[in-house]
DNA sequence: GACCTGCTGCGGTGTG
């Protein structure tokens, strides 16, 4: 193998990686393939025996991966040259190891990487193990394991916990981890950081890399992947992203178009228009809801495109969702509407087109789904932007602003999260045992548990033997014991067994299976909805759901029997999903785009369309600009309302809200209805409030704002929901097999059990105190939180008395309304709302009578039945 | 009484 001087590499000499690269074997050099600069600098680290990160944009990341995989056999070729090895008798034992997050990426992989191999090393196998593995494959990998094996974390703690894990593995010379961003900031990748301090431990000079796409802590993540020996890590960065184009579906009548809403249904026909001149189109929703709606107008606007454009997202079953996956790869669908659940995976050449309904929350989710199309070298990705509602006009702007400033989230990784460890203690006690010490000083090396106590070590002990103080005298949680050599073990098999059936971190919601009702047998499985949703339901009713209209017939066993329905009005499902934020990223570039706006500065389409939203908004109150705190304040029917626009996304809003009404109300006896979104929030008290005294009194001090943000939510019930999570990771309340599973709801039952236990019996549990740090950090955001509090602190505050609701307020009204519906649809309410307001819009803005929509909004029933007005305004002085 | 917000991802069963 020959050796070749590279002088182009800055990055890669500062850090001090040799800069010689192997040249390319012969059989790439006959497939006309001249590694890139940044193949040859991660080629030559690995040559060299150090551990990175690459990173490169998306929709290059997978070819990259796939080179870094061939790199592997060079970097095993410095020991036996290729030719020696081609025929040797004796297949290589497993030298490599490739971590995917998802088995169809793991299937795609193995593919990919077949070929070079096969030709490189023939004396290589490779395979892959994930929960799809067959019976057969998998009894061959008890007798022998490949030379390269593509598997997922999960599957890798299964491996971790063989009992001949330490000599099965001592072999590993790389470890491989495709898509780290998308592991680094939860629990998968602190199990991979525990997984990969393990492999060090048995192979002190492992080589590990990551493989990432855009990210905004590359730094970290390069950190976190490897631990205590990141200090030789190097972080290779590939070419710079592709050309990317970001465009706006505009309303045909920005004028017209809604303030408020998120479905976004008034633009279907826009949309099937861009459809219907693209080639193969992928409709990202935020919602699976959504997602099932917009497939549903798509279709009753374009009957004929029956066959043609398909669903997916989450809770369709597997089967539904490969079948729409082949018809992407073969290029006969022409659209298909999807959530996320097509962010990653398979490389879907023919997609043309990238569409996306209402906001997409944050930088690196729209790159991520720009990069779904154009996926062939030369084609730029293009992403159009379809919004719902006129002020996602202007985060549109916004987020085409944020990709070319390159303000991409970060994601930091959990720190220290208790639950997981006790899960790995059990996994290394199967695996061959610990000894305390020597494993303590493992997990340090990890950068998730780099500061663990040594208190907060023994209670995992503790917890892992014995289950805690309140728990002795159960043995299903004795679950590791340390013989007399002090080696701690699983001493049963039985526990064994339940421990191995319950590995991994991805706890899953309550739901049900959906059937087809057959006579004398099941029919195919539509997917999954929530139980409490079913629940709803009798039979005979309809709802939406994959796609189609379904009537419900009966309920078994966790399984909801369903037919085809006749037209009607179905419902749609409801699932209680994640909810994310609106990203500091993208709020800041929002927040600059107004400002810029209030400067007259309307130099985009989208911001003209957004023009006459922010005329009014201008006009009735001011534009919320950078370095200013607008509040304003409305008294109506209903009473005091205060709306503030922090800009700091919904979970941040919703302790903020939470927190100043608590606050507000420790001063004088007030109660407050709440509303939030992603922009702001809305205070409204039944009796008066005086705001302005209110606020002058220190109530945006950010002290203690853990304690005041507790104390004013009912966190009881989130730290319940959180602790759910915990236990299921931690092995305390666990799923049984599949055949016999145990129903969500008898596992929430046991999991608030013990919640309860402890609570009253074991305050010190360190699983409690983390399902508060846990409701803290990620249900409440409360370093976001924080920071706003400082940055509104700072701020000037710009005071509005209102006389119309402003369209920004307008938002927030509606969303208080979805909360507590009485007598009226809600469409028809915003509808009537809307009606109004452009009335009052359109009209002579001085003539408009400070009354419309406000007061018509405290409208009765009663009131209304008897065909009077809107009640006139009760006036305070 | 319905509802028109709320994503994604994995794993296990068996033994000659």
């Amino acid at each position: 193998m020959t050796a070749r001087v590279r002088p182009d590499a800055p990055k890669a000499a500062a850090r001090g990686v040799a800069l010689s690269a192997p040249a390319p074997h012969a059989w790439f050099a006959e497939r006309g393939w001249r590694p890139a600069a940044f193949q040859r600098e991660v080629w030559a680290a690995i040559a060299a025996g150090r551990s990175g990160l690459l990173h490169a944009d998306t929709g290059a990341g997978k070819t990259y991966a796939v080179w870094l995989g061939a790199l592997m056999a060079f970097a095993d070729a410095g020991a036996a040259p290729l030719p020696a090895r081609a025929g040797a008798a004796r297949a290589q034992p497993l030298r490599v190891l490739w971590l995917t997050p998802m088995r169809a990426l793991a299937a795609d992989t193995l593919q990919a990487l077949q070929a070079p191999l096969a030709a490189l090393a023939p004396d290589w196998r490779v395979g892959s193990r994930t929960g799809d593995t067959g019976s057969s494959e998998r009894a061959a990998q008890a007798r022998r394991l490949p030379s390269g094996l593509v598997t997922t974390p999960e599957s890798l703690s299964l491996l971790l916990a063989r009992a001949d894990a330490p000599r099965e593995l001592a072999s590993v010379r790389l470890v491989v981890v495709d898509e780290w961003h998308e592991m680094l900031g939860n629990k998968r990748g602190v199990q991979v950081q525990l997984a990969l301090a393990r492999l060090r431990t048995w192979v002190p000079d492992l080589c590990v890399w990551g493989l990432s796409a855009t990210l905004g802590n590359l730094d970290e993540a390069l950190a976190t992947l490897l631990g205590d020996n990141a200090g030789d890590g190097v972080l290779v960065r590939g070419p710079r992203e592709k050309a990317l184009r970001i465009d706006t579906l505009l309303p045909a009548r920005p004028e017209r178009f809604p303030w408020a809403g998120h479905l976004g249904k008034r633009m279907v026909p826009q949309v099937a228009e861009e459809i219907e001149h693209s080639g193969t189109t992928l409709v990202f929703t935020n919602t699976r809801s959504q997602a099932e709606l917009w497939y549903q107008a798509l279709l009753d606007l374009r009957p004929d495109w029956a066959g043609l454009i398909a669903l997916h997202h989450g809770s369709l079953d597997r089967a539904v969702r490969a079948w729409v996956e082949a018809g992407l790869r073969a290029g006969t669908l022409k659209a298909v509407v999807c959530t996320s659940s097509l962010d990653l995976g398979v490389d879907f050449l023919p997609v043309e087109r990238v569409l996306q309904i209402g906001s997409a929350k944050g930088v690196a989710r729209l790159l991520q789904r720009a990069g779904r199309s154009g996926h062939a070298p030369g084609r730029a990705s293009r992403i159009t932007l379809v919004p719902t509602h006129s002020l996602e006009l202007i985060e549109a702007a916004a987020v085409r602003d944020a990709v070319s400033s390159g303000q991409v989230e970060a994601r930091p990784p959990p720190d220290k999260p208790l639950d997981v460890l006790v899960q790995h203690l059990v996994t290394v006690a199967l695996g061959g045992g610990f000894r305390p010490e020597a494993l303590y000083d493992e997990v340090r090396s990890t950068c998730s548990y780099r500061e663990l106590t040594p208190a907060e070590w023994q209670w995992c002990l503790e917890f892992v033997r014995q289950g805690g103080p309140s728990l002795t005298a159960y043995p299903e949680y004795r679950r590791v014991l340390a013989d007399d050599a002090g080696v701690w073990r699983v001493p049963d098999a039985r526990l064994a067994r339940r421990h191995r059936m319950n590995i991994g971190t991805i706890v899953s919601d309550a739901s049900m299976t959906v059937r087809y009702w057959q006579r004398g047998g099941q029919g195919g499985a539509l997917g999954t909805v929530e139980e409490g949703f079913i629940a709803r339901l009798a039979p005979g009713d309809v709802f939406l759901f994959a796609g189609r209209p379904l009537e419900l017939v009966r309920v078994e066993q966790m399984t909801a029997y369903v037919r085809r329905a006749g037209a009607g009005r179905p419902a749609v499902p409801r699932w209680n999903g994640g909810r994310m934020p609106l990203s500091s990223e993208l709020a800041d570039a929002f927040v600059a785009r107004l400002t810029r706006a209030a400067q007259g500065e309307l130099d985009v389409p989208e911001m003209q369309a957004a023009a006459p939203l922010l005329a009014v908004q201008a006009a009735w109150s001011a534009l919320p600009v950078t370095g200013t705190l607008l509040i304003e304040t409305l008294r109506t029917r209903e009473g005091w309302h205060a709306y503030l626009y922090p800009f700091a996304g919904r979970l941040a809003h919703m302790g903020l809200a939470s927190l100043l009404a608590w606050r507000i109300g420790r001063r004088q006896p007030a109660t407050f209805s709440l509303a939030v979104n992603d922009y702001g929030l809305e205070l409204l008290s039944a009796t008066p409030v005086d705001w302005r005294a209110v606020f002058a009194e220190g109530l945006l001090d950010e002290s203690a704002v853990l304690e005041d943000a507790l104390a004013s939510l009912n966190a009881g019930e989130l730290r319940l929901r959180r602790f759910r999570e915990i236990a299921r990771i931690a092995g305390l309340v666990v799923q049984g097999p599949p055949h016999a599973r145990q129903s969500s709801r008898q596992l929430q039952a046991s999991a608030s059990l013990f919640f309860r236990v402890f609570e009253q019996y074991d305050r010190a549990n360190l699983l409690l105190s983390q399902a508060e740090r846990e409701v803290l950090s990620q249900e409440l955001d409360v370093a976001r939180l924080r920071q706003t509090l400082v940055r509104m602190q700072a701020a000037r505050q710009v005071w509005i008395e209102l006389k119309h609701v402003s369209p920004f307020a307008f938002a927030l009204m509606v969303e208080r309304f979805r909360e507590k519906l009485s007598t009226e649809k809600l469409g028809d309410r915003v509808a009537r709302m809307l009606a109004q307001l452009e009335a009052a819009a359109g009209g002579e803005r001085g003539a408009a009578e400070p009354t419309d929509v406000v007061f018509a909004l405290g409208d009765t029933p009663a009131r209304k039945r008897a065909g009077r007005g809107p009640r006139r305004p009760r006036r305070r002085s």
